[in-house]
DNA sequence: TTCCAGGAGGGGG
DNA sequence: CCCCCTCATGGA
């Protein structure tokens, strides 16, 4: 996809690829804040504002490669797009969120993001992250703290954990820091797909939703697709069936092969933001 | 008050 | 193996 480096940031111009509401709002991603009409983006120690100008997008910040791979900038999505296209179910949510793009976040911080966010809400996730970073985190930007450092986070015990606002999640939080390292995550990158995700489930508070998250969001695996409730509410009502989460899963990633995990985020994009809006 | 939110762990059958 | 229950927390 065609940007252009300036000496503040990254100009994108074809707004039809790049959107960074959907990009943001898809679900994907807790390190963001809407400041009036810009977006802010925080993952790990790294800042970056998002300006809608007339005839482009600007990504101002210092760390112009960073964000380069972040947003996933050498990817082109129309092709993507036009191949999903030919899925009648894929129309409506590729005509809402065309502007989304799978990002490419660290393992790290997407394993512990993604722990905490079973069985609950977005809202109440972005709540518990923040509360975390505003404790351990380096004040990167006014009022806006990073994700800390494993080291700090494995020091913390499990009622630290607690009042962040965890919950019964703080236990699995404590355990998986003495399961796993960030090092160990990236060695895990030469993994075949079925062995990631049987490493992924054998961490504590990771089952087959979560280890499809991290292998999406995290190791940008295409042929991931996490079925949580939204999906599966989604999947019975336009295919009029009962069934559970993985046959679900199964027929929609040999629906859509290595580009399951981008239909995903269109489906999921445009089904709860429909909710939401009732 | 009960149900639900980007589910997972654990026990019993 | 599958089924069922429980697990904090806060908003609707």
């Amino acid at each position: 996809m065609r940007y252009q480096i300036v000496e503040n940031g990254i100009k994108i111009f074809d707004k039809t690829q790049f959107n960074p509401q959907h990009i943001l709002e898809c679900g994907q991603v807790f390190c963001f804040d809407k400041i009036g009409e810009d977006y802010i983006v925080f993952p790990q120690d790294k800042f970056a504002q998002i300006i809608e100008k007339n005839d482009h997008f600007l990504i101002k910040t210092m760390q112009k490669e960073y964000f380069i791979h972040f947003f996933d900038l050498e990817t082109d999505y129309q092709t993507i797009k036009n191949s999903l296209m030919k899925f009648d179910i894929m129309h409506k949510s590729i005509a809402f969120g065309g502007g989304i793009r799978i990002l490419n976040q660290d393992l790290f911080e997407v394993l512990i993001s993604f722990i905490i966010s079973a069985n609950n809400n977005i809202k109440r996730i972005n709540v518990i992250l923040n509360n975390i970073r505003k404790a351990l985190g380096k004040e990167i930007a006014p009022g806006v703290f990073s994700f800390p450092s494993y080291e700090l986070l494995k020091a913390q015990n499990e009622e630290f954990f607690i009042a962040m606002g965890a919950g019964y999640r703080a236990k699995y939080l404590v355990k998986v820091m003495q399961q796993v390292t960030p090092q160990t995550l990236q060695k895990w990158r030469v993994l075949d797909g079925a062995t990631l995700r049987k490493n992924l489930i054998s961490l504590a508070g990771v089952g087959p939703k979560v280890a499809d998250c991290v292998m999406l969001f995290g190791y940008h695996n295409g042929d991931s697709f996490p079925v949580d409730t939204w999906i599966e509410q989604m999947y019975n009502s336009a295919f009029g069936e009962e069934h559970n989460r993985e046959m679900i899963r199964r027929k929609l990633v040999e629906m859509f092969g290595a580009l399951s995990g981008y239909a995903q985020q269109y489906l999921f994009y445009f089904t709860r933001e429909m909710k939401n809006k009732e």
